[in-house]
RNA sequence: GGGCCGGUAGCUCAGUCGGUAGAGCAUCUGACUUUUAAUCAGGUGGCCGAGGGUUCGAGUCCCUCCCGGCUCACCA
């Protein structure tokens, strides 16, 4: 079933300043000047899109103020006179009037930084030439020769560039180049006087030239360790220009490699055991299969209102009558709710769904791929989460709700008339949408004393049977209903079922949603006849789970905030520019 | 949406009691062919988030708004 949630954040850009006054007053001041001029002109004339833009008929949503805004700006980007990168522009004009080509088409690179590293002392001991490209981060000029770092695939290497190797003319241009551009190289491996690792280069040449300033910071090795200086910490930059967060802070990149990674164990995990791979539809004519707000879009050729979908639940289980007797599908949700540490409008949720099985054989599936993600980034079913130790190593503890808001709420839900639990509730000003129905009392007490409690990883059994349409009455009490949520430092991590296959209760729960709906409760889920054909059909019985792969991310990279493994968190449009 | 905090140079940050906007790094000029936060010397660079107000005078005080963070609410 359906589940967890999401979110994240960024950062503000900066916009370039007013023009000053182009270049120094060196010997070549005036020279530099014409030049300046020249592709001042050249620049703007290139690149404005405003008045000559073609004028097709803009989409209804590019009116929007904000918008309206992101355009002003990025006008304001092309008449941005900022010096530094006025600079640079003039620079790539001189490489221009040189007969070199700031943006050249390929490369050949013979290795990786990472992998000259590893084969350092070979490629040291046969003198091979070798090549490398990436991006130049540090330089150290000298006069006649230079040291500088190159990072490809946030590794970094340091190159030693020397007039008399490269030539005066390679080292006149390697003289224009700029943090940020990217390079090519091509020489032999050698080692330093201090013993570093280095690149000793016979030829330079540019790759790509940058124009605006790329805020790299300072690595000192000290003791043996990197200390990083000036770093760029400021969260709203680092959100809203990812590319140079990536960039420049590799433990940020490193986040997202071991993102990767977990996607990667999950989806072994789930092909080893059989499930097939699927894709659902996102645009859906009718939501459902959790409790969201959802996104709503419209088809133009169509004419058709349609949602994002919210959960890939109802179609997985359509998947699952029509003979696919394991699926699963990883894939984007959205959810038009509010954004915290812990939710993002979209999220990444894995779906799968296994005929002949229930909720109890889900949780097995859960500890298994929770431990297998958590063995693959640390080499253990330990690790600490915001100084936190978590041990997710299988069997996880399991607690029933009511136990649940007993051990930890201190509250013996069976001993309260309705009444008693409503007075509670009102009490602490706890109100249920739609209307007081016993079981959505108990849930909503069980989230409120117990979820933040549920640090180390726990399955919580046998809600009420009124917190979902979807699942399967608890074959010992018609109360409750044979469903499971994980709980891993204090976050919801996922949800599970006993899937209901009756189609005549399903009908009735269906109808029943429709009601609470028509009293106030907005997320209700909407009647969806199509899918209750589907099971009218025959439907296998089956256990079905949602994980919340960026909260799992989250957890097992330490990281604070969900936006911290997204790469592009939903934000409001900058106010002005960058 | 509420509360609290923040927005000053490309980056990281100072800025007292309301009195001519600062530092380090980056950038520019010059020196330097094994340096590594390279070093040395000299420069440039600010709509102090935006708009109003108070004041002889506002980065600083007041109001409104924008963007962000935390938190509460909402919400799996």
């Amino acid at each position: 079933m359906p589940c967890p949630l999401h979110r994240a954040r960024e950062g503000r850009g900066g916009r370039g300043r007013p023009q000053r006054q182009p270049v120094s007053d060196g010997p070549a001041g005036v020279a530099r000047r014409a030049v300046a001029i020249a592709v001042a002109v050249r620049f703007n004339g290139a690149l404005d899109p405003a008045p000559h833009a073609p004028s097709w008929p803009p989409p209804p949503a590019i009116r929007h103020p904000r918008f309206v805004t992101c355009i002003a700006s990025s006008r304001a980007l092309m008449d941005d006179h900022n010096e530094q990168r006025r600079i640079r522009l003039e620079k790539v004009q001189q490489l221009r009037s040189l007969g070199v080509n700031p943006y050249p088409y390929r490369f050949e690179a013979s290795h990786t930084a990472g992998r000259l590293h590893a084969e350092g002392e070979a490629l040291i001991a046969s003198g091979a030439e070798v090549s490398l490209a990436g991006r130049l981060v540090a330089v150290r000029r000298q006069g006649k020769a230079a040291f500088c770092h190159v990072k490809d695939a946030h590794r970094r290497l340091q190159v030693y560039v020397r007039q008399d190797e490269v030539g005066a003319a390679a080292y006149g241009v390697f003289g224009l180049c700029d943090l940020g551009d990217y390079l090519g190289f091509r020489g032999a491996m050698m080692r330093t006087r201090t013993g570093e690792l280095t690149l000793r280069a016979r030829t330079v040449e540019v790759l790509a030239k940058a124009v605006r300033p790329l805020p790299v910071p300072k690595v000192e090795v000290k003791d043996g360790h990197e200390v990083v200086h000036d770093e760029v910490r400021d969260v709203e930059f680092r959100y809203r220009q990812r590319y140079a967060d990536l960039a420049l802070n590799d433990g940020v990149a490193e986040v997202f490699l071991r993102r990767a990674q977990v996607i990667q164990t999950l989806r072994e995990y789930l092909l080893g055991q059989g499930f097939l791979e699927v894709e659902t539809p996102i645009l859906q004519v009718l939501y459902g299969g959790a409790a969201a707000t959802p996104f709503t879009t419209h088809h133009k050729a169509l004419d058709l209102p349609l949602y994002l979908r919210i959960a890939t639940e109802l179609y997985l289980k359509r998947l699952v009558a029509g003979g696919f007797d394991r699926v699963f599908e990883i894939g984007k949700n959205f959810r038009n709710e509010g954004i915290d540490r812990s939710h993002n409008p979209e999220f990444t949720m894995v779906e799968f769904y296994q005929a002949y099985a229930d909720y109890t054989d889900m949780m097995a599936h859960f500890e298994a791929i929770w431990e297998r993600c958590a063995l693959a980034l640390h080499g253990a079913t330990r690790f600490t989460y915001q100084g936190t130790a978590i041990d997710v190593a299988p069997p996880w503890r399991r607690l029933t709700m009511k136990q649940a808001i007993g051990d930890l709420g201190g509250v013996d839900v069976d001993a309260l008339s309705d009444e008693a639990l409503q007075r509670l509730l009102g009490e602490r000003g706890w109100e249920i949408a739609g209307g007081y129905r016993r079981g959505l009392a108990v849930a909503r007490l069980f989230e409120e004393l117990c979820e933040a409690r549920l640090i180390q990883p726990t399955f919580v059994t046998d809600f009420p049977k009124e917190s979902t349409p979807l699942c399967k009455a608890h074959r010992g009490d018609p109360a409750l209903v044979e469903r499971f949520e994980p709980f891993v430092c204090g976050f919801e991590v996922g949800n599970a079922y006993s899937e209901l296959n009756d189609p005549v209760v399903q009908r009735e729960l269906f109808e029943e949603q429709v009601a609470r709906r028509r009293h106030g409760d907005q997320e209700a889920h909407p009647y969806d006849a199509d899918f209750l054909r589907a099971m009218e059909y025959g439907m296998p019985p089956m256990g079905g789970v949602g994980l919340g792969v960026d909260r799992m991310v989250m957890l097992l990279t330490d990281q604070y905030s969900l936006r911290d493994v997204l790469f592009f968190p939903t934000m409001r449009p900058e106010a002005e520019g960058a």
